[in-house]
DNA sequence: GGGTGTTGACTGACTAGTCAATCTATTTCC
DNA sequence: GGAAATAGATTGACTAGTCAGTCAACACCC
């Protein structure tokens, strides 16, 4: 459950000796008015947006940081106050969102509703996450799946979990009789996801047509597509 | 450890050529003996097959085109006899193994079996395409496939054939009553590739098991997941 | 005044691609 | 047959440019 929980410690030795941000003793911000540890935070998350942008439209080994510092609108210096290195904010980029993911994907598990329809849920949030920041779901599936070789084991151990969670669903459903047992829940977990993520690289290329109907298709399709397979022959609908 | 490999075999081709040529007058070139035009082809495709490991190895934007020449046993400056740059290298093996990839998937459609056998046997083939040369298929999944943007329309053009022919077998296999028409055969393509590509992908960066009998399971698998889905419900085959 | 936030010119390391020279097989011509 | 010429293959030092990351100084709020 709070497996991941310890891994966010692996990163404290990213912080070099000279360099970088001190965290701050107190870390008590004031509320309400623009403090400086809230504008400071801003510049922060401007960086990171503005990374998304850049790193979508150039790629991450094209493009330079200054383009990013430029489309933050803050000066080059800064971007390195803020983050070691240029990796570091593609590392960030990703473990937020999938630590979000990961989030959302033990919330549906957690609900009492069967195994379809937490595919289902599943497979909207992704596309959701698509629709409404198509740039950065890019950026993940095109910078990141590719370079998960040369980034540490954190981004491998990330993406094994969700399709760890994924199985599981399915196997408490082949338990439950839910879905038939001849298709390993391990590899149900790849085809419902490779599915996904083969639809969205569809979209990023200009392979498949892109509006809010082909999006609500999609999430249709996914599901009738894997589950027509894994329900179990005999059961009800 | 292999980069010093090559070093030690550096003049061993020019010593081969030089012992197996001698004088041949009247253009008589003996069966067996290299002709020129055969030893030039040969340094081309060490080239490439020396590009295949070091991108696989490095990744195409980390390695230098040094690493290419020093693995393949060339001078620098000879990668560039043959190839205007380092994309074309790339660009080349690309090409070179989708043509193969779409003349097999139109043979396989020409056969007169049923849609499910087409499927089995273009899954048969990707997989087998892996287990034959993990590191060509780790190179045109992680540096083509995702990166299709940098990349030039004429990859996207033959992805997209590849979609294309995949689905056109599907769109057969529902007028045929064979598969069901709720979902729509674009979409089954992308799904069904999704599926296969994101098992390699595992295999690639070590998320599933290796070995015969996984691959073996895989091809089974994909077929049974998909199929599974598209199988008319009545239908008799 | 102290410290955090901010700036952008600068540096040092790196590499894709060039090129002039050299080498070798093949052809030409006597 | 063999010398000379040709065409193509091969070499690696070099160029021209790039860009990530540093640093010394400045801005501004508490």
């Amino acid at each position: 459950m709070s497996a991941a929980e310890p891994r966010n410690g692996d990163r404290e030795d990213l912080e070099g000796a000279r360099s970088g941000q001190r965290r701050r003793p107190n870390g008590d911000a004031g509320a309400g008015a623009k403090t400086r540890a809230k504008t400071a935070a801003d510049k922060r998350r401007a960086i990171l947006d503005a990374g998304v942008r850049v790193f979508a439209r150039q790629g991450f080994h094209a493009c330079r940081v200054a383009d990013i510092a430029d489309e933050a609108g803050v000066a080059y210096g800064l971007v390195y106050h803020y983050f070691a290195s240029k990796d570091e904010i593609l590392d960030t980029l990703f473990l937020e969102r999938w630590a979000i993911m990961l989030e959302t994907i033990r919330q549906v598990d957690a609900q009492e509703i069967p195994a379809r329809e937490k595919l289902a849920a599943i497979a909207s949030f992704i596309i959701d996450s698509y629709t409404h920041n198509p740039d950065l779901m890019k950026v993940i599936i095109v910078e990141v799946t590719r370079a998960a070789n040369s980034f540490g084991q954190t981004h491998l151990a990330q993406i094994r979990q969700a399709f760890t969670l994924i199985s599981e669903i399915v196997t408490k459903a082949q338990a439950d009789g839910e879905f038939k047992s001849q298709i390993t829940a391990e590899f149900a977990a790849i085809a419902f996801y490779g599915a996904i993520e083969q639809v969205l690289t569809g979209w990023i290329f200009g392979l498949l047509p892109r509006g809010e109907e082909h999006y609500e298709q999609a999430k249709r399709l996914v599901v009738e597509t894997i589950c027509g397979g894994l329900d179990a022959p005999g059961g009800g609908s």
